[in-house]
DNA sequence: ATACGGTTTAACCAAACAGTTAAATCAAAA
DNA sequence: TTTTGATTTAACTGTTTGGTTAAACCGTAT
């Protein structure tokens, strides 16, 4: 049972709920499970959330929610893309670091049931014009001379690809690096430099 | 059912088992649909693998070595560095793209059951040798003035990343970037490219 | 005091599922 | 022709699981 700030019952269904969710994906979690980690018993669960189908929902739009939030600050300000990039790396490594099933969840879930995620599409291309004025501030530094061309989509997948991978994979990488936590926790330091650097060098002009 | 060969049961069972453990995991697969997948049925299913377990265990020893042997061809042959990298990528993600859900299941078992894993790394350690001789090539070619100095464990954890993060999040990137099957083939195909020119340029001298 | 909503208890149901069993079938080897 | 091993059929067991139900409990606001 997780009840760190005196939760309410719903509150306390849904970070159970969340966590189980994230770590054992739909067909792993339990309802009995989540009950217990809630410190509620069944009957309650069902009262209020209908079904494990409803809950689940619940779960993936708030978790879909949660990742594509730590985005917005992509669109939101003015200042370089440069900076946007060092900026991004640091918070969203961090971020990633501390949620480290939530990339993995989303990715697995869509990949066995896209219907889910289908809906929430619509609420990101509300966003479409955010997204518009990125694009148009990389072609404008891009004429400016600060950037080379390049596929916005291409190097944004590169950048959360290798943000996201050790840590979706860390029991693999950690096993097959042969590293322990403290190793581990090392190269992941080391890792956002590198990262950066690795970005910045395929989109600034030399 | 996937009879393409006039294959015998126990390989109809591993070619089944093989698919819907990869694209559903252990969670979500049943002996059942493995069964009909095979074209045979659930008393014979158990008649040749006793329980799901074992059938799992083999089919996951199976997709591991199947990973873990694309990495092979990195430590045998005594090309250059540079000449790796660009093989390697070009070669891996057609695997890859060939087989979309295997990367995944290997890292979500392991995730959700690192038991599984400890065995297999046995294996792994026994081309220790092939790997130190992979490093002193490394090391070689950098006091040669060819490369500059990098941590091999970043660099390949960044090539992997790049390659295997678009296909296992294929419909997820798909309904991000809003692309159709033939735009994402094209997407994929500049990307190895872009992949390899990112790798090749933070590891040689310039 | 009582009425009410949240909560528990405990038993229950129906479906899904892994695994078993026994008898029948069938093809090919002996 | 008989034997043997692979395969099917179909029924069955035991367990897990999602979900329900009804009665009781408990605190709080009226």
């Amino acid at each position: 049972m997780t009840d760190l700030k005196n939760e309410n019952a719903e509150e306390k269904i849904l970070n159970a709920a969340n966590e189980i969710f994230e770590k054992k994906g739909y067909d792993g979690a339990k309802m009995q499970e989540i009950a217990d980690k809630a410190g509620i018993n069944k009957a309650l669960l069902h009262y209020y959330f209908r079904s494990k189908d409803k809950l689940f929902e619940m779960i993936f739009g708030l978790a879909f929610k949660k990742l594509a939030g730590e985005l917005e600050f992509l669109f939101d300000t003015d200042i370089p893309v440069t900076e946007k990039v060092k900026i991004f790396i640091d918070k969203h490594t961090d971020f990633i670091g501390m949620n480290r099933h939530l990339p993995l969840f989303i990715i697995n879930e869509v990949n066995r049931r896209p219907e889910i995620f289908v809906k929430l599409l619509a609420g990101i291309y509300e966003k479409d014009d955010h997204l518009n004025m990125l694009l148009k501030q990389i072609d404008e530094e891009t004429k400016a001379g600060i950037l080379k061309p390049f596929d916005p989509r291409q190097i944004f997948l590169n950048m959360i690809a290798m943000n996201i991978f050790p840590f979706a994979a860390k029991p693999l990488v950690k096993g097959i690096l042969n590293m322990n936590e403290d190793e581990f926790k090392e190269f992941i330091k080391e890792r956002k430099a590198i990262v950066t650097e690795i970005i910045i060098n395929s989109i600034v002009v030399k």
